[in-house]
RNA sequence: GGCGCCGUAGCCAAGUGGUAAGGCAGAGGUCUGCAAAACCUCUAUUCGUCGGUUCGAUUCCGACCGGCGCCUCCA
């Protein structure tokens, strides 16, 4: 089996295959840094993540690309209604899109490029379409992409076959266009871009770049750098930039090079809440540092994510979060199990617990191989651990490469427990009371033993009383 | 109006032209002083509705109902 994709261009789930094995250029749409990312952003963000890790699971070398927007209309409007400087309003976003990130575990991508540091490189890519005769410079001052000069407009977002409504393109600015759906390159400065400190020069007027220009630049600029090309292999966002933005991405970026931008073409679906989508604008997002206040495990979230498909809409409860957090544990459980038998010199060699593991792993790697397919991934996980715990019950050999298995899946999904917190003074506390527990249980006093018990889960500790002993756990 | 998506158990959710994965929750049992954890058993004769194609459809086609998205610098 090889990895098989959805490719918005075809509509299709086709082989996939990189223009320079293993490397693999990735470039993500980040954030708008106007505000914090609420979790519907960062559901695409985790199932990018997803994608990067099993791409790195399965071999190839990615170069991970994700710019961080930090001018465009709403920071400017943020900055201007907060009486800052642009940079001033966005910085403490950046710094709280990269803790939430840390938080959810997503891994790093290797580059940060930030629009307001590649101006440079949006001035030339403008310059060069004025020279190719596709851009032009409106009447009021501001430059714009003549989408009648290029011929594969739509290919994306299957525009070709659409009609636009009536009236949803009127802007006010639409006199200075030869077409209506002509997009801006280039904003000409205004006063209250001025005033935050969003204008730059350029050969063609002073101004902004429009947030279209600021990816194809980007996303340009980083490949050209750190592999030598350009065409990217992946490029990935959620659905709602498949039109107009990556639409206009492409027609930008294909015009200057004369080469495809990008081979593949990936969209995650919304996260909802109550069937409609979580949004800044309706008021029902939630942040990821909400959850974090409120000691959610960012494995509870992943999982819970990793069980929908990432081209389906998902619908964020509580109920459905607690649930995964359920699993989660269920999860650290068995790892735990796994890693005792280890530990105890028990879990070597093959065996019961090696064949599950195996089976385990081949049909994890077809799921994912499948289109990302998570769910079926995660179903494969949970048959692992509920056979795996029934062979751990009599005492089956093979829990060490079973254990190997387990952490190798875990690069990819990442939804072990994170552990907590434990202080030398706690832990002596813990250790005295189970002692006592257990005298009092030796004296088959359970009253007291009970009521030691309550007053461990009152810190949080939790204990199971095995043959082995009191085991206690932090929760 | 144009383009497109979705509708599977109490909740979340895979999936296939041949008769429904997995998770959570729930019930009973084993184990335990009691718990906990784990395991075992059970929980959709049925996949929005109605037609059609087929030996056979949840899966293909059509209509309808319901929900949603994009067409507004939204992930």
């Amino acid at each position: 089996m090889t990895l098989a994709l959805h490719n918005t261009l075809t509509r299709r789930v086709e082989p996939f295959a990189p223009l320079a094995p293993p490397r693999v250029t990735l470039y993500t749409c980040g954030p708008t840094v106007w505000n914090f990312a609420h979790l519907g952003n960062f559901r695409t963000f985790l199932f990018e993540d997803l994608l990067r890790r099993y791409l790195e699971y399965s071999g190839y070398d990615v170069f991970h690309i994700m710019n961080l927007t930090d001018v465009d209309d709403r920071t400017i409007k943020a900055a201007a209604g907060a009486g800052k400087l642009l940079g001033e309003h966005t910085a403490p976003f950046v710094q709280a899109f990269f803790e939430d990130r840390d938080y959810l575990r997503i891994k790093p991508a290797h580059a940060y490029p930030r629009a307001t540091e590649s101006i440079a490189a949006m001035v030339r890519l403008v310059e060069r379409l004025l020279e190719r005769g596709v851009a032009y410079k409106g009447d009021d001052g501001s430059i714009y992409f003549a989408i009648a000069k290029f011929p594969g407009y739509g290919r994306l977002s299957r525009l070709d076959t659409r009609e636009l409504k009536v009236g949803a393109r009127v802007a006010s600015d639409e006199y200075a266009k030869d077409d209506p759906r002509d997009f801006a390159l280039w904003k000409k400065a205004e006063p209250a871009d001025e005033q935050v400190g969003a204008a730059w020069d350029a050969p063609f007027g002073r101004g902004r770049p429009g947030w279209h220009l600021e990816c194809s630049a980007m996303s340009l600029e980083q490949i050209a750098k750190c592999c030598g090309t350009t065409t990217l292999d992946i490029h990935a966002g959620g659905v709602d930039l498949v039109f107009p933005h990556h639409e206009d991405e492409i027609a930008q970026s294909e015009a200057a090079t004369a080469q495809p931008f990008a081979r593949h073409w990936l969209h995650g679906e919304f996260l909802n809440v109550r069937g409609t989508k979580m949004s800044k604008r309706f008021g029902n997002f939630l942040t990821a540092r909400d959850l974090r206040e409120q000691g959610v495990d960012a494995a509870a979230v992943r999982l819970l994510f990793w069980q929908t498909h990432y081209r389906k809409a998902l619908d964020f409860t509580d109920e459905a979060l607690t649930g995964a957090g359920a699993g989660v544990r269920r999860l650290g459980e068995f790892r735990a199990r796994l890693l005792g038998e280890r530990e105890k010199g028990k879990g070597e060699g093959e065996g019961k617990l090696a064949g599950l593991a195996t089976k385990f792993e081949t049909d994890f790697r077809a799921a994912l191989d499948d289109d990302l397919n998570a769910p079926r991934a995660c179903a494969a996980l949970f048959q692992l651990v509920h056979d795996g715990n029934a062979a751990l019950d009599v005492g089956a050999p093979g829990a060490a490469v079973a254990l190997t298995v387990l952490d190798r899946a875990m690069e990819v999904l990442d939804v072990l427990p994170t552990a907590k917190r434990l202080d030398a003074e706690l832990r002596r506390w813990i250790q005295d009371r189970l002692a006592a527990r257990d005298k009092a249980r030796k004296a088959k006093d359970f009253k007291e033993a009970d009521r030691i018990r309550a007053e461990l889960a009152a810190r949080g500790v939790e204990i199971e009383d095995t043959p082995s002993g009191t085991k206690w756990r932090l929760v």
